[in-house]
DNA sequence: ATCCTCCCCTAC
DNA sequence: TAAGGTAGGGGAGGAT
């Protein structure tokens, strides 16, 4: 711990009136004690005792045996492919305790339940609102004799932290509210308000833009970063020569930037899909809201002094007419790939994508090679090709700046806008840049602005600026901010094009919605971001030596309930970080690093009012670590594949996947916070819904590997601790690969319900069985996370 | 000098 | 109501 000073607020660049009110709640930090897990177990055992009984005595025998309570009067339930039990077993069961049950699932509003095993990641999307849950929820209710929970039954997207609560909660005597039975419009994802419920996380995630801007960056960034690679190597075999890339060929060839920018961009797609909007001022937010930000608004709205991120009150103030659309993130994510599409058969020497609507290409070879024309003509000629067929594919309209820089492109681009192309000299570049006031500049904001003007109060334009020297510069920003901002004032920029670095971390965060009544609560949602940041890194195909959590606390003086419904107020931040040993990664890792860093903080747990994580130092997941050797039969999956490819690479605990990343695990500890409950499927050991099949394995070896397991089991059902949890990993693994490399989901969930199946008759004592019931939690809750994956593979695929 | 931790700032 | 994320550059000041 060097400085360990918190940020004081008084810098804090958020900017709300005080008001002082305090509020109870000190700390009261105990032992974080998520229950008692033997008792979980134990209740589960039963209830799948209780489920095969169900299924035994289900025949169409025993209507009259005794009268049915009607537990699912309310429900109108709809059965979704293949379940078990069957559909009309399914039918008849909630028909016969006072459900409705629906052919069709033309109308959501009607149906209040989807049952159903698994989805297609197509359905999973489409029904990602729907209360989806899987057979056993109605087999467990009518077992039971009361409507359980149904997010404890839900399927295909990975629950955390609430079901654990919830599970626990219904233990005794929990019935279902009314409000449950309300149709699915009314979906639990709307009571997810704050970070202390349920499914708050994704649902968060869903709506905000800011979330979808960030992520849509990383993927185009990765996407890019390869392609222009292997661009770069055609170059320079055809060049046959070195490996200089050919703007630098010539002595001092000046380059040629282009900055390519969709107009008002979100504005632009909402007038798309509304072209009786045309002439009027539009912008796109959470329309309705006084305080919801605008992310982005038409030229007309911009003309009566309306800027993107401007809240809805007082672009309202501004602009009294103006017409706020909705988000359309899928739309926005169609036209960038008609942007880059574009932009990939552009001839560019290189391309970097700086947004979704944004990208900067070097177009210097494409400009100057046949040297003939001027480079103005030829690269105003080349944008408005670009321009061109981007508008046929997108109809939204893109600006094009070009410039010998990316600062003066970017400058250019200011002056093509809107719908126009800009070619800028060097002259008139110098000219423009002096004139602009030092925020505005690409790179430098309002608080280097005033950082400047704090001491020097006269300086306000870029030229103004410049005449203060370089050591004046950097003795009011700092080393490289101060020399940064002296080359820009005069119109030099260094930035090479497609220079993107690697990755350096990877980061979750969330400041909206954070209210917390309890430390519990807390760390429960440290959980759900922990559970979320290490669903990025496995799809990275990385892990971090470094983790670092973050809160934001309200400042002393603000409000408490800042103007921002469930904002974060002005708040001062305070981050601890940690180093994280060991050459693997898993959730339960980050949470016990991360548990600790919260405990060294100090605050007021109501205060907090955004948290996140983030790891560092990142490292590819690999093999630095021998595995102990052990007595008992290991699982040695990976050998028995019958993919020759990955053969000798993937075997037993030293797999490397073909991406690049080893899976290597420590030990897991297996205490309170390993063991969260999962709404496991109590259903089907058969083949699942062969929709959900992407790619089928050609050799199908399933049968050879469901003997493998077994075998397995067997033999280490012998030990006192039964299978070793570093087999477990490499069955996790195995399903990673089987779903992320094979894109054979059916066969995860097939061999994940073998297992089950297996561990269900081979447990004799209470240890050995919650020993099992862990081995499956981890696995279910595994498969929770890869399969949440099924959509982002299946769009890279281009399944449909 | 250089590294590390805990910030702050910027961009979309 | 409202969805204020996230990666990377960088600075201050202490540890090495
Ligand atoms: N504060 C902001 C800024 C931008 N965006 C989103 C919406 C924008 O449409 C998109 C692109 O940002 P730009 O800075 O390119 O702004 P626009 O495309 O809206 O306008 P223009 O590029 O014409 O200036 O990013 C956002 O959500 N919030
Ligand atoms: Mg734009």
């Amino acid at each position: 711990m060097a400085s360990g000073g918190e940020s004081t607020g008084a810098k804090s660049r958020k900017y709300f009136d005080d008001r002082q009110v305090s509020e109870e709640q000190g700390k009261e930090y105990g032992p974080s004690e998520f229950g008692n897990f033997q008792q979980y177990y134990r209740n589960k055992k039963i209830k799948l005792q209780n489920h095969d009984e169900i299924l035994k005595n289900s025949g169409p025998s025993d209507e009259s045996q005794k009268d049915h309570p009607q537990i699912f009067k309310g429900c109108c339930i709809y059965v979704n492919g293949y379940t078990n039990p069957s559909i009309t077993e399914l039918h008849r069961i909630i028909v016969l305790h006072g459900g409705k049950f629906s052919q069709y699932l033309d109308s959501k509003t009607e149906v209040t339940h989807i049952i159903a095993s698994s989805l297609t990641p197509k359905k999973l999307v489409e029904l990602r609102t729907s209360r989806v849950v899987s057979p056993a929820w109605i087999v467990d209710s009518v077992n039971q004799g009361r409507l359980l929970p149904w997010h404890d039954f839900r399927i295909g997207i990975p629950r955390t932290s609430q079901k654990f609560l919830e599970t626990r909660k219904c233990d005794s005597a929990t019935t279902v509210p009314p409000s449950e039975r309300a149709p699915l419009v009314t979906d639990s994802r709307q009571s997810a308000k704050t970070a202390a419920d349920p499914g708050f996380l994704e649902n968060y995630y869903s709506r905000s833009r800011l979330h979808h801007l960030s992520s849509w960056k990383a993927e185009l960034r990765s996407k890019y970063q390869t392609l222009i690679l292997n661009h770069e190597q055609q170059e320079s075999r055809t060049d046959s020569k070195s490996s200089i890339s050919p703007s630098e060929r010539d002595e001092p060839t000046q380059r040629v930037i282009f900055h390519v920018d969709f107009d008002c961009f979100f504005a632009s797609v909402a007038l798309r899909s509304n072209p009786e909007l045309q002439g009027m001022p539009v912008c796109v937010g959470n329309g309705g809201s006084q305080n919801a930000e605008i992310a982005s608004c038409n030229y007309i709205a911009r003309k009566q002094g309306v800027k993107n991120g401007m809240w809805m009150q007082q672009a309202k103030r501004l602009c009294p007419d103006i017409v706020c659309m909705p988000y359309q993130f899928e739309e926005y994510e169609v036209a960038s790939n008609h942007l880059y599409s574009v932009l990939l058969e552009s001839g560019a020497d290189k391309i970097e994508a700086v947004s979704i609507d944004e990208a900067l290409l070097d177009m210097t070879t494409a400009c100057t090679s046949e040297g003939a024309t001027d480079i103005a003509d030829r690269a105003l000629l080349l944008s408005q090709g670009i321009r061109n067929r981007v508008y046929e594919l997108s109809k939204c309209t893109v600006s094009i700046g070009v410039g010998t820089n990316i600062l003066q492109a970017k400058i250019a681009t200011k002056l093509a806008k809107p719908n126009g192309q800009y070619f800028i000299n060097e002259t008139e570049a110098l000219e423009v840049i002096s004139k602009l006031r030092i925020s505005e500049l690409p790179g430098l904001g309002p608080s280097m602005e005033s950082a400047i003007q704090r001491k020097s109060p006269s300086i306000r334009t870029v030229s103004d600026a410049r005449s203060l020297g370089k050591a004046r510069l950097q003795q009011l920003l700092g080393e490289k901010n101060g020399e940064k901002l002296l080359n820009y004032s005069r119109g030099i920029d260094d930035r090479v094009v497609g220079s993107i670095s690697e990755r350096k971390s990877v980061s979750v965060e969330v400041n909206w919605g954070v209210r917390f009544s309890s430390i519990k609560q807390v760390e429960e949602f440290i959980k759900s971001l922990s559970q979320e940041l290490y669903r990025r890194l496995v799809k990275l195909g990385s892990r971090g030596e470094a983790l670092t959590l973050k809160i934001q606390v309200r400042a002393p003086n603000a409000p408490v309930d800042p103007p921002k419904f469930l904002g974060c107020g002005e708040c001062i931040s305070i981050s601890r970080s940690t180093s994280l040993s060991g050459a693997s990664i898993d959730i339960d890792k980050i949470v016990h690093a991360a548990l600790p860093l919260l405990r060294k903080m100090t605050m007021v747990v109501s205060d907090i009012r955004g948290m996140g994580l983030q790891i560092t130092k990142l490292a590819p997941f690999n093999d630095d670590r021998k595995s102990t050797p052990k007595e008992q039969m290991s699982l040695d999956i990976f050998a028995g594949q019958e993919d020759s490819s990955k053969r000798n690479s993937l075997v037993s605990r030293d797999m490397k996947f073909e991406n690049g990343f080893d899976l290597e695990y420590e030990d897991i500890d297996n205490d309170e916070l390993l063991s969260r409950p999962d709404a496991a499927n109590e259903s089907d050991t058969d083949a699942p819904d062969p929709d959900i099949v992407v790619a089928t394995d050609s050799n199908d070896d399933t049968v050879y590997l469901k003997m493998l397991l077994e075998a397995w089991l067997n033999d280490t059902a012998g030990y006192q601790y039964g299978p070793h949890d570093d087999d477990v990993k490499v069955f996790q693994d195995y399903l990673s690969y089987l779903v992320l490399q094979k894109k054979n989901v059916c066969k995860a969930h097939d061999l994940i319900d073998w297992l089950r199946f297996c561990l269900g008759s081979r447990m004799q004592n209470d240890e050995m069985m919650d020993k099992a019931y862990y081995v499956e939690e981890s696995l279910y809750r595994w498969l929770d996370v890869v399969c949440s994956y099924e959509k982002d593979i299946f769009a890279m695929t281009g399944f449909r």
